[in-house]
Formats: C-alpha cells, structure tokens, sequence
RNA sequence: CGGGAUGUAGCACAAUUUGGUAGUGCACUUGCUUUGGGAGCAAGGGGUCGCAGGUUCAAAUCCUGUCAUCCCGACCA
C-alpha cells in the first residue's frame, strides 16, 4: 500500500468512547470505527489484521479436514424454540419480525442450524464422523459492551461443529480441535492459559475455555503452579476441608446488636474477626426461597448452586422477601429456627462458636454450633479465594484475569435429542449423534493481542498478524532519488511477497515515524540522508535500535529477519 | 434494569452557573519559511450547539420530554 492517494488515517489524541487501551489504539490507528454501541466497522488495517487472524484460525481448521460453510445470520426464531434455548437466551437474543408478522432473530450461536446441516448428510454410522465450521457475524445484545472489540454486540466468531457416532468418537474430534487451537493461537503468539468452565446455556458434558491473559479480562481465572489445576472462578472446587477449630462448644447465646446487620458493621460492633461470623444469604432458586450460609469471609458461587439445584433461575431474594422469611429486617437472618431449607458451605463443618443472625431484628446469636440447627444439604457453594489451596494437591492457588478467546464444548447428544439427529448403527437401531461444539472470536484476538502488546508509541503487532510487515518511510519525498529508491525497494519487496507500505506522503518525518510506530509494523524501513552512502535504516518496532546496512543488502536483510 | 455523568466543527474541549453576533487547540485549504521523531507565521473553509416541544423580544444557555454515548453495579457462551 501507498499511503499517498490510499484511504489512510490517523488520530493524534484518544477519544473519548474508548475506554480500554486496545479499543483507543486500534481506533487512533484507523484499524476500528465505533458505529454503534458494542458494533464496530472495520477499516483496511483493521480488516488486514483480521484476515491474518481468519486464515491461521483456517488453516488449522483444514488442517483437521474440518469442511467450511456459510450459515444465515436471520434465523426463525422457531429454531430456537425447538431445541429449548430461546428462553435461555432471552432478551440478549435480537429479535425481530418480517412483513408477515412472522418472528425472527439474529443468531447468537448456531448449534441448531448446523444440527440441521448435519442431518442432509446423517443416516448411518457409516456417515460418521466429520467436522463443519463457518466464519460469521453473531449477534449478542449485551447488556453492557465495553472494552473496544472485547464484548461487542455484532462479531465474527469461528464456530465448528463436530458430529460422532458415540462418546469415544466425540472424544476423538474433541481433541482435534482442542489442538487446531493451541496451534492457532500459539501461531497468533497470543499469551493465553487453558481453563475448565461452566457450559451454561451450552449444557454438555465439558467446556474448555482458551484464555488471553491480560488484567481488563473479564474472567477470573483460578491457577494451581503445582498440579497444573486450572478453570474459571466460576467453576473452581474449594478445598474439602476447611481449617477445624477445637475449642470448646459454649452455649448458644442472643445478643443484642442494634442498627448493625452487615457482617463488616456487626464485626466492627463485636470487636471480632470476619471469619467468626457465618452469613446468611436468601436466594430465589427457581422461584423458592432458601438460605444459603458460607463463611463471613467468603461468597456464594452462584453457579455452584445452580448445579446443586439443577436450576434454571437463581437470584438473590428481593427485601420483602428476605423479610418475610425470616421475621426480621435484612441483616438479621439465620439458620437457626428459619423454615426454608438451609444449604450450607462444607467449611463450616469446622467451624465452633460462631455468630449467626438470629431473624429477629437487631439480634444475633453467638456461640453457634452445628447442632444448634439443622441445615438441609452441606455443599461446596462457596467462591474459591485467593488465599486458598488447591482441591487437587493442596498447594496454594492464584487468580489471573482473562480474555475469553475459545471454547470448546463436549455436547453430548443434547442437540441432536432436540433436534432429531440420529443415525442407524450395525445392529440398524437408531441412535444420537454425539456432537460437539467449538469457537474462536477473531475479533477478541485482535483485541487480546493489542491489549498485550503495545507500548507509549503505539501497537506493536507479530509479523504473522500485522497487516503490514514492513515499512518504507522515504524521508523527503522531494528528493527524487530517495522516492526513486523507496519504490523500487517497495516493488521488489512486494514480488517476494512481503507485504509492505511505502510512506511517500508529504509529511515531516517525525509524522510518519510516529504514524508507522502507531499502527505497529514490525520492520521499517527508513530512506533517508545515508542514501548518499548507499545506505538504508533498518528498525525494529519492539527495539530501540536502529541499524544502518548498505542498500544492496536490504532485500537479503529482511528475507532473514521476517525468516 | 438500577445509580451517575456527558452530548457544541473530523478529534479533544471552552462558553451554560448569570439568556444577548458560537469559540480555542489539533486536523483541513492556500501562501511563505522550515525539513530525520507529531514545524512556524499569515490568511481561510467547516456548526441547523443530539432531537422535539415549551418559556422569552431573544435559547447552546431556562423548563419538559426524548434519543444517544460513557462510567459504576446487576447481567453475560
């Protein structure tokens, strides 16, 4: 590309809808436009970086004789409602109607159509197994976009689908596509972690989820350096154990504790630590009201409960329930004579003298112990904590923060019970296929890449993903010889097919240094004053350094370092 | 969906409190000078002040409504 004449641009200062440092870059770099909340255009860098990003991701798909398709973006909303998930998916789903009043959605994800695919080709065994996956816009109407191209409301995502015969062979296609990713994201130099997650709306058996590390990540990630434990928060077993105490039991006790109901006020009051207090939390689980207890210290993991409960809905009671309940103001309640049912946190089962609510207003009870009530199912329900041990080997665990890049799931045969997908096997009996499915989002790559690697200058991209791998930077366009010079290195570069863009714009040099720094091309190029010696610059986008090699070496110079 | 804030030129902002000709910096055009890390001087172009009502002789400014964007939270494959 010649910038001169091309549709190239910049901005010099951060504006102002960015909040994160990859969403201002990228849209001061001319990569990314903001067109809406949460919807992006992309400009011809923007696009160059994602195409890079696409054709590793397909590469590695073909790689696994995975065949690529195209499915529909508007999709009956009857689809939805065949396999069950138009509930689940709510009004994050973007709903809409045709002339005919007939409704229609924009799809989130594609398991259903692609169940549907797969069953042109499905009748017996013998059709199994095989892979398809499309590139192509989802539509999520999240409650909150932020962080540039990081949670976006219109996005590519690379979806694949998996069809086997039985679990073995699920297995089997699982694995192939757990190493397409590595491979993919390994090729992008992308620092990302591996990790256990929930499979939520998804359901199934096993959802993987590939992490970019980086602090804005919305994921907060649970780490073991020791056995190599990972998976999200979300997910992460506490210890079975907590510590035990031994002291003696005392008599249970109400005291007096007015206007205090927070576990940090009461503490405060009673002059005692945090962890000596137990916490009573009213949850609706699927409508029902229960009283859930963990540790002063610690919090409820909400997904905990709901697999405890195999729940669809949980939240947390509204005020007048909590009051209705337990017969006392918010801040009061107790398992102590409560008459919903009492789930509590396996590490109380260590725990002596400890201060409950007493559900009655302005009192709590001290000296509780676990025969002074009756809880209905003992659980781990709790967050797992910075502080705590590993539940595989008892070593401590750490958290990082990350940026969902994949997933994969093992399905099982959800999908194709819903959608009637099944095959005929040996014995001519008909059975479900066994699917499984898994994505990538280009985008949040771009995203994590850019988060990961930029400096005060600008981004700094890896040669396979920035859009350009050199620049030529002609100092002074009007001297004939330096232009003269830089085109011809230009199309030389280019016929070895190095992708390259020459500066022969009428700017100062400092412009376009600093423009090259910004978008973040890896080699430049510099054309300047030592061409009277037959010399060029050579600088790298991540080194201070700049080096000077005869013009006649230039092209043997770049071949080595883009290797 | 709750709480908060902001909408003025391509970008970043001032003027709003106290109603009276719409401004500054960057970017853009022209000229001269300059020319290796975001040049200087001069002269210009560009605005229905988010939108719709209302109050007023007069509204960017006051009032009502509405839309959009952002932040915190809730939510989220």
């Amino acid at each position: 590309m010649k910038l001169k004449n091309s549709y190239f641009y910049t901005i010099r200062e951060n504006v102002k809808d960015e909040d994160s440092n990859s969403g201002n870059l990228l849209v001061r770099a001319g990569m990314v436009k903001k067109s809406s909340s949460g919807v992006y255009m992309y400009m011809p860098l923007g696009l160059k970086i994602l195409q890079n990003i696409q054709n590793i991701i397909r590469e590695e798909m073909n790689r696994t004789d995975a065949q690529e398709v195209l499915m529909p973006s508007l999709i009956p909303e009857e689809v939805y409602e065949a396999s069950g998930r138009r509930k689940g998916f709510g009004n994050s789903m973007f709903s809409l109607r045709d002339r005919f009043n007939k409704p229609f959605v924009l799809g989130p994800t594609h398991e259903e159509l692609f169940a549907v695919a797969a069953g042109m080709k499905i009748r017996s065994y013998k059709d199994l197994p095989f892979n398809i996956y499309q590139f192509q816009n989802k539509f999520r109407d999240e409650p909150r976009p932020r962080f540039g191209l990081i949670r976006v409301r219109e996005f590519i995502m690379k979806d694949a689908y998996s069809f086997d015969a039985d679990e073995q062979g699920l297995h089997e296609s699982y694995m192939k596509m757990f190493n397409a990713y590595k491979a993919s994201f390994d090729r992008m130099h992308i620092k990302y972690t591996i990790v256990k997650a929930d499979t939520g709306i998804m359901g199934g058996l096993l959802s993987e989820e590939f992490q970019a590390l980086s602090p804005i990540g919305e994921d907060t990630l649970v780490i073991c350096d020791n056995c190599h434990y990972s998976c999200n928060l979300e997910i992460a077993k506490c210890p079975e154990k907590g510590e035990t105490q031994n002291e003696a039991y005392q008599q249970i006790q109400a005291i007096h504790t007015p206007h205090v109901g927070t576990i940090a006020d009461v503490a405060d009051y009673l002059q005692l630590p945090h962890d000596q207090f137990v916490k009573t939390l009213i949850y609706m689980i699927d409508d029902q009201p229960v009283a859930c207890l963990v540790r002063g210290n610690r919090d409820v993991n909400e997904v905990k409960l709901q697999k405890l409960f195999k729940a669809t809905k949980i939240e947390l009671a509204d005020l007048a329930t909590v009051e209705k309940v337990t017969n006392a103001k918010v801040g009061f309640a107790g398992p102590v004579g409560i008459t919903i049912p009492v789930i509590m946190d396996n590490e109380i089962r260590g725990m002596r003298n400890f201060i409950v609510g007493a559900n009655k207003t302005d009192y709590h009870f001290i000296n509780t112990n676990l025969h002074d009530f009756t809880p209905t199912k003992i659980a781990d329900i709790r967050l797992i904590q910075e502080n705590d041990v590993c539940s595989e080997c008892g070593h401590p665990i750490h958290f990082e923060k990350g940026i969902e890049i994949g997933n994969t799931f093992k399905l099982g045969t959800k999908y194709s019970k819903a959608m009637n997908l099944a095959y005929l096997d040996q014995n001519n009996q008909l059975q479900d296929v066994w699917m499984g499915s898994y994505g990538i989002g280009p985008g949040r790559c771009m995203a994590a890449l850019a988060e990961q690697s930029y400096d005060e200058k600008g981004l700094i991209w890896p040669l396979d993903i920035a859009p350009f791998k050199v620049c030529i930077v002609v100092i002074n366009i009007n001297d004939e010889l330096q232009l003269k010079t830089g085109n011809s290195l230009y199309d030389s570069l280019n016929k070895m097919g190095i992708e390259t863009i020459l500066d022969d714009r009428d700017e100062r040099a400092g412009v376009k240094f600093n423009d090259m720094d910004l978008i973040g091309i890896p080699i430049r190029i510099t054309i300047g004053k030592a061409l009277a010696d037959q010399q060029v610059e050579i600088k790298e986008r991540q080194s201070a350094e700049t080096v000077k090699i005869p013009l006649a070496n230039c092209l043997a110079y770049i071949q080595q370092l883009i290797g």
